[in-house]
DNA sequence: GCCTTGACGGTCAACGTTTACCGTCGATTC
DNA sequence: GAATCGACGGTAAACGTTGACCGTCAAGGC
């Protein structure tokens, strides 16, 4: 009787101690898919990445997992790849797999034809640091303008005056947020930017070296590079090289997420750290609030988490003769 | 009706059809928890390790995630720290989980009362490169003969021949299986191996010390060590630094594992790779079979994969003056 | 002592599939 | 033309649990 197992009302303490010594003695488990059936629920939340760096999938998967023990949801594991061109596919993948609710990693999280299929099958989802579409379904993300802010505080705050800066794709959020995180410590600075030594990039390496290249052929050089991704920021460091420049002797160069390629770059980026456990975290958490109902409205669909700003080799004060 | 979608007989063409084009309408999905029900299985499996290193876990769940890709199974990560204390609250996180099968991953799957439990609840599982009771359940392993000789062969082959061990804690297999490997290579060189230079460790650090400077210490100091593992050998190399002795010049020293601290290491270890996505293909695949009933009793329960030399900075040929 | 109330325990439908079984109809054979 | 056979389609039981509903019995109030 299951009243006795679950604790319910309606049944003497007597019998209650029975049926559990008896459910103890036989070693009984519960089948969970009859559960699952009249429940109308797996208990099985998804969580999709693409092969990113080891480190990142298991900062997702420690964080969601942290927030799945003692729950009775479970995380089942859907790494796919190359999304973008077959975003179909990966929605017939999680529609198949029987999910409660899904945690959607960069880049699957920005793919609107699978946020179509999904939200069509009425499946919940989280989105983890999306790049577009802020508003859509429950988003979990980094405070990118307090990013932005804290590193273009660090150089500001290093003596830096000329600083170059090398933006993202424009159409992403990322790159406006940081930016305007740029924008705010150069003005609790007092310092003004100088808009021709602010290029544009699209965070790939080959565009970086050339906006790169650019920014360091100026007039008057700049003595820094606040780069929007690591992967621009070690194009920057080739880019300075090629010129004969050292770093950070001559130059300094930071850049943004903590990427693989930001530790083994020589010298190391000083850039900026997701919090990607934490958020993971947050994902879950709000996930399952939703999926238990507890659709606190008042609660705002988007979070922002802190970032956490990492002083590298690549950032050092001005050269004195600057 | 479910003859029509499952390619079941008794079933016109037209009808078939029909059904699909109605089930394709209407974006059907069979309800997994009924199928569940009545095929009696989950197709859930889940992996269990204990935090080691994150590029150790990816290359587990990529391994057996291959494995099941195009497969009903899907896999569930259950990460469990300080197994060895309490094994009990492993096995009832497994059973609760509602699992086909589990891979287990060490130190998992060296826990005689995890193993005890879930054979009582006839969970089928898998045990990835254990320690000990090799012959129990199914086994993935590495060759750690083949192994061994691979590494004490490199060793040789450099030219040294007064050569250090430090033995792995004895009553593990892997100890044992290494040594066999390094006397099959000594004798295929020809040499034999000085037993005044076989010292016996534990595996760990701090015993990996001792045993290092006292082998340093012997009257003809060896020109080389084999380490059972990346610890012992780190511990090999603090060991010569602390005797003024240079490694690779003066000291070589090679290790076992391939783990995070033979890269970080300085200089950065040669040593032995685990195969551990093929391992956990294989082990997916394994209980995958057992699943599905292809119980071929002729296949052995153990199988070894093989390992990988990888030579990096720690060796080099002996002094000329040796 | 009778009636009401509430606690308890038992029964059964329902969840959404699969599969075995059965009935019917058309085709083939004599 | 009738009988047999096979193909097809429909029906219903079963999987293991939950929870609603109902009947019974004991206790307490009048």
């Amino acid at each position: 009787m299951s009243r006795a197992l679950n604790d319910a009302p309606h049944v003497s303490e007597a019998v209650r101690r029975k049926v559990k010594e008896a459910a103890a003695a036989l070693d009984y488990h519960p089948n969970l898919a009859a559960q699952s059936l009249i429940a109308r629920r797996s208990y099985l939340i998804g969580l999709t990445y693409e092969r990113p760096s080891p480190s990142y999938v298991v900062e997702l998967q420690n964080g969601a997992l942290g927030r799945l023990e003692n729950e009775r949801y479970r995380l089942v594991v859907l790494p796919f790849n190359h999304v973008a061109s077959r975003p179909e596919e990966l929605g017939k993948l999680l529609l198949r797999a029987g999910l409660d609710g899904v945690l959607l990693a960069p880049p699957a999280c920005d793919q609107p034809v699978l946020l179509d299929m999904i939200e069509r099958q009425r499946l919940p989802y989280a989105r983890i640091t999306p790049h577009s579409d802020l508003d859509r379904g429950l988003v979990v993300a980094m405070d990118e303008v307090a990013a932005g802010h804290t590193v273009a505080a660090h150089i500001l705050s290093l003596g830096h005056r000329r600083v170059g800066i090398i933006l993202g794709d424009p159409s992403h959020a990322a790159s406006r947020g940081r930016l305007e995180g740029y924008r705010q410590a150069f003005q609790d600075a007092a310092v003004t930017i100088d808009d021709t030594l602010v290029g544009t990039g699209d965070f790939t390496y080959d565009v970086g070296y050339r906006v790169a290249l650019e920014l360091l052929d100026r007039p008057v050089r700049p003595t820094a590079i606040l780069a929007q991704n690591d992967d621009m920021a070690v194009a920057a460091i080739a880019a300075a090289r090629q010129l004969g420049l050292s770093v950070p002797q001559q130059l300094s160069v930071a850049g943004f997420d903590n990427s693989e390629v930001s530790r083994t770059a020589w010298p190391p980026l000083t850039t900026v750290h997701q919090p990607v456990r934490e958020m993971a975290w947050d994902a879950a958490n709000r996930l399952i609030a939703a999926l238990d109902g507890e659709t606190d409205s008042d609660a705002p669909r988007r979070r922002d988490h802190l970032h956490e700003l990492l002083v590298r080799a690549s950032t050092a004060p001005p050269p004195p003769s600057a």
